[in-house]
RNA sequence: GGGGACGUAGUUCAGUUGGUUAGAACGCUGCCCUGUCACGGCAGAGGCCGCGGGUUCGAGUCCCGUCGUCCCCGCCA
């Protein structure tokens, strides 16, 4: 038998949102769902807050005109569902509450119905802030009835429509790619899925559905989106989680240019849906000109870039410096910094950390006691105000000066002062105020940064690597380089970077297969170990392959700035922890020895 | 793999130099209350101090280990 005490839902059918009714709607009858949110009980008068997706509302029962509807109203709890029929009314002066947005408005209940009740939750949804994260993932179903998730989730909902429809109305076609699929060794570590039909034969997870849709462009379906989850196993960061969701593209035809118009084209339809106007084109940085000037692949424009400084110093100011005149002098400036004492000065070289190579010279204001002239001229080179910050960064004299490890050492000096740049823009974040969050438009500083190197150098493995992946194009006019001069051939590879976040990345792909061929002999590989692990992608590229190229954007990422959160666990509904465990099912878990049995894979003694 | 922070009532936290019976607020339960909206008042219940070991006459407090959550580095073509 069913509980007695809960009412049948019967023919029953809601009328209203709770959140949406207002002074207009006084004298409606209305009949509302939801949960209770709080119950206010005086005694011979109740109040029930209802609340739904859209809101709260205030229900009104009166023992006087009806002991047994209030009888039935004081035994109700949080989180209770209930339906409720009654009347809107207009609420007296004094009793209209400002604060909600049906604070003008009250239902005065006629019927009562009590379709479940609920136990105590361990936190309460109507709570304002709730700290503990383990709960929160424990209990996501309570967690995602508080308003702020029930917006993050329902802005996500809107931007990818958006996104869905602005590709759609420029002719993108939505194709859904395999989840089970071939390992590729390359790039991140890939989720596996065993096979029972091949023992020891596993499918993998897609870290990005990459050569399927070059495949699809070979097909000739010209322009493709997917809003797709890829999937990586690597330990995880608060904007990083082991499944997320891109925004994937790939064109036919297309030049740079063409890929950047789509993108900002779309961003702009995401961005409106949360009220905040973008104006394109972005702005487009060369990656040699980000690296030099804010030491990072992904600059933040919020502050002023660092400037190469070194012709305001002597030889000899170099030379008492210890610095090697070869390699680049850094001012890195923190602006309305303010005065600072000594402690604060000593503190600030806590943040610094040099890779091999950089090193930290001084504030401004300790190197004006013993090179006065130089910090004269460097003043007047970076542009400082006098309440900026200004710390200045240079390369050590180290005996080996190849122009190998020159170059190593120049790029040290621009990363680290790059890394100093952030954490001082953090820790005076107060001060300088770029960093406050905003709902205008110009606090979002998007950049293109464009024309990445095609090859990293691995130390540790005495050879090159992929910067971005082995199937990006490098620029027309350096393919005569690829083997004479790898570190000097530039790709037609592009990020889209906003405030200092990465938000995605793409490029114009090889459509040639002597080309593919070249970058993987670059790469060390040779045409056989290209042929075991790409064998049907270099297959397809022969039967007539278009010039193509695309992008993907994390949707987390975009969606947890426009929310102005901190961590992707905010607007993902089911995120993991930082362990990779999903606290609410608890996943991963062992499975029987009969299952692993099955699939061919050895049972752990 | 490495570094850091945290773990005490359902929740958020306090807990002094190691010393009687571990506290507060919110929540919960009961009673009172007809205009509340974080309702109010009175009373009450509620604790493996994450877990294991050690030091000590005595441990929430000190030490070692372990587990969990968060942040960062490595990693993420």
């Amino acid at each position: 038998m069913p509980d007695s005490h809960l009412d049948l839902l019967g023919n029953l059918q809601r009328t209203h949102m709770c959140g949406t009714l207002r002074a207009g709607d006084a004298g409606r009858s209305v009949t509302l769902m939801g949960w209770v949110n709080r119950r206010r009980d005086l005694g011979n008068l109740v109040f029930i807050d209802l609340r739904d997706r859209t809101g709260i509302v205030q229900i009104v029962f009166d023992k006087e005109s009806n002991p047994s509807l209030h009888e039935k109203a004081s035994g109700l709890r949080s989180e209770y569902v209930i339906a409720a029929v009654g009347t809107v009314k207009k609420r007296d002066t004094p009793t209209v509450n400002k604060n909600v947005a049906t604070g003008e408005i009250e239902i005065i209940a006629e019927e009562l119905r009590l379709l479940n009740d609920s136990k105590t939750p361990p936190f309460s949804p109507s709570e304002e802030a709730i700290s503990n994260e383990e709960l929160r993932l424990k209990y996501r179903y309570l967690d995602m009835r508080r308003p702020e998730m029930q917006a993050n989730i329902e802005l996500r909902s809107r931007v990818s429509l958006a996104i869905r429809q602005e590709l759609s109305k420029r002719g993108f076609l939505e194709i859904e790619t395999p989840f089970m699929t071939r390992s590729t060794p390359e790039g991140a570590r890939d989720y596996l899925v065993p096979s029972r039909v091949y023992p020891g034969s596993f499918y993998a997870l897609p870290q990005s559905p990459q050569l399927f849709k070059q495949i699809l462009m070979i097909s000739g379906f010209d322009k493709y989106f997917q809003i797709v989850r890829c999937f990586r196993d690597e330990d995880l960061r608060a904007d990083r989680q082991p499944e997320f969701t891109q925004i994937d593209l790939e064109m036919s035809f297309p030049s740079q240019e063409r890929v950047f118009e789509v993108v900002e084209e779309f961003l702009v339809a995401a961005f409106r849906q949360a009220g905040i106007e973008l104006k394109p084109p972005f702005p487009r940085m060369k990656y040699d000109d980000a690296m030099r000037q804010y030491g990072s692949d992904k600059p933040d424009l919020r502050l002023p870039p660092m400037s190469d400084v070194r012709a305001a110093f002597t030889e000899e100011n170099l030379n008492a410096l210890t610095l090697d005149p070869l390699l680049p002098v850094v001012a890195v400036r923190i602006p309305k910094v303010g005065e600072l004492s000594r402690k604060e000065r000593d503190d600030n070289k806590q943040l610094w950390s040099a890779r091999p190579g950089a090193k930290l010279i001084d504030d401004l204001k300790r190197l004006e006691k013993s090179f006065p002239e130089a910090v004269n001229k460097l003043r007047s080179m970076s542009g400082a105000e006098n309440e900026d910050l200004i710390v200045v960064v240079g390369g050590g004299v180290s005996e080996d000066r190849s122009p190998i490890a020159m170059r190593k050492a120049a790029e040290a000096v621009y990363a680290s002062a790059g890394a100093f740049r952030l954490a001082l823009a953090q820790k005076y974040k107060d001060r300088h105020g770029a960093f406050k969050k905003t709902q205008s438009a110009k606090d979002y500083r998007f950049l293109w940064v464009t024309d990445f190197p095609m090859f990293e150098y691995d130390d540790k493995e005495g050879r090159w690597n992929a910067a971005h992946h082995p199937f990006t194009s490098p620029h027309e006019e350096d393919f005569g380089k690829l083997l004479s001069d790898p570190g000097a051939v530039r790709a037609l590879a592009y990020d889209i970077v906003l405030n200092g976040t990465e938000l995605g990345s793409g490029s114009i792909r090889i459509h040639r297969q002597d080309i593919q061929k070249q970058i993987f002999n670059a790469l060390g590989l040779s045409d056989e170990e290209a042929r075991s692990r790409f064998g049907f992608f270099l297959e397809a590229l022969e039967y007539g392959t278009p010039p193509h190229g695309g992008i993907a954007l994390g949707l987390d990422r975009i969606v947890m700035i426009l929310a102005g959160a901190d961590s992707l666990r905010e607007v993902i509904p089911f995120p993991k922890t930082a362990k990779a465990v999903d606290l609410m099912v608890d996943a991963p878990t062992p499975v029987s020895a009969a299952q692993l049995r099955e699939l061919g894979i050895a049972v752990k003694p």
